[in-house]
DNA sequence: CGGTAAGTTGAGCCGTGTCAAGTTTAGTGG
DNA sequence: CCACTAAACTTGACACGGCTCAACTTACCG
């Protein structure tokens, strides 16, 4: 036994037994709305929503359960409906990086064509549309503007994962953490506090932290005011009033 | 003036007046043979190959002039003839992120609708061959093979990137400059001693080290053997004869 | 042969991982 | 409703990697 973390992520990763989803017909006209500036789904996708309006079934995830494992065949395409999956990769070694946390309204699964080289886990309970690939793949090859979409999706896809190696260099733990919020913040419309489903190693897996990391840097921010800490997983982020004022809204010593 | 590597980096990178390359027209059947195993393009192109034999002009670029600018329009795509191109994006404060060298036989700017999300500069004397981008969505429209084959290439890209995010994570310092050396090396042919066209700011802003950080890298695999450094600009991967007797290639203290 | 750019190496410092306590929170059963 | 327990989170001490600054070496070019 090397390590007793890398054990653990094993564990909440890949190592349980998934219960297996309930397939249950999607209720027509349940209305999910689009968040059109949610982080991974950037662009205008009015086909491939109706797509799932048309077709799509629901299903339920439990906490920690998988929704789809890297490797297995990519038989089908999805829609977070409700909850937030996380997709990531998990090395040999047992270190996982998860690339993004998927909220209501955002796409899984539609950059893979045969095989997923990914796995998506439920952080909390989700809810999924799901379509079959085939039925993707059969319109994909009528409709141009469905395939415009899903180019213009997938690209967006390596921007933001470009965008994401260059803060991973660039900015340090707190600044990682500050943006990371903000971002998520965004995705949420109220103005009260952001409830985080996730766990702080799920977030130090995503920014590059380990999570005593993510715990200190939480601490500073809040120290510095520029967040709002209500508890461990609510929090707001503390509008400035004169950004213009400082140059730099980098982290001061404090 | 904050910092000096920030200004020599944007120096190098944007501030140029660009070489106009020159344009002419390409020689029929030069046969640009194509290493399908080449880092940015691992699958099969070949209608895309066939699109640039059949329209291709040839450009011939300096050292350090720009390719591409990020935020102009798209309005062609490349592929590389001979010599070597760094794609990469610079922050506001002068910070580079290179996320490619792109090498002879790839493909530069597939990926991108409209306007180029990244810069791309020539490393060496560069000669590329170009189409351009109308010619290439004209194709798209009718030829199903060429739209699965960009679909194929541009998911690659995407499944490269969140492979390098993992290691940028996991690997210190000379084991990524280890797994980018092994993997330069694999892409050409000889047995010889291979030849790196960039400098070390450039592997540095690579794989996410300081210039320093680079030449210090470079001398702890020397020194434990695990590449034969001939000259600053030219290596070999030393052949592990017993790769299976040691359970992990990770690095000794040495 | 001197000058400039690129590369190497050393000293000191800061950020962050690891290990090891504490502390809070949530869940469970009396 | 409260006590108990387990899991998650927080915080501190220490070590190590890598950045910065600075000096030196090497290679290249006029």
């Amino acid at each position: 036994m090397t390590s007793t973390t890398a054990s653990l992520a094993h564990a909440a990763s890949g190592g349980w037994i998934a219960p297996r989803p309930k397939l249950v017909p999607a209720t027509r006209g349940s209305a999910t709305k689009i968040n059109s500036t949610a982080p991974e789904a950037p662009n205008e996708t009015t086909a491939l929503l109706t797509l799932f309006r048309a077709h799509a079934f629901e299903q339920h995830f439990q906490p920690g359960s998988t929704v789809l494992l890297h490797g297995d065949t990519a038989d089908a395409i999805y829609l977070v409906v409700s909850g937030t999956i996380r997709c990531c990769t998990v090395d040999s070694e047992g270190h996982r990086q998860i690339f993004s946390f998927s909220k209501k309204g955002e796409f899984v699964g539609i950059s893979d064509m045969d095989i997923w080289h990914f796995t998506a886990e439920a952080v909390d309970h989700v809810i999924l549309k799901s379509i079959p690939r085939s039925t993707l793949e059969q319109e994909l090859a009528v409709n141009m503007s469905l395939r415009q979409e899903v180019r213009a999706y997938v690209r967006a896809l390596l921007m933001r994962r470009e965008r994401q190696m260059l803060t991973l260099i660039i900015a340090k733990g707190p600044d990682r953490l500050y943006q990371f919020l903000k971002e998520f913040a965004a995705t949420r419309s109220g103005t009260g506090h952001v409830v985080l489903p996730m766990c702080r190693r799920d977030i130090g897996d995503h920014i590059g932290l380990s999570m005593e990391g993510v715990s200190r840097a939480f601490s500073r921010l809040k120290r510095q005011g520029l967040i709002d800490l209500k508890s461990h997983d609510r929090f707001k982020i503390v509008e400035d009033t004169d950004r213009t004022a400082r140059p730099r809204p980098q982290l001061a010593r404090a």
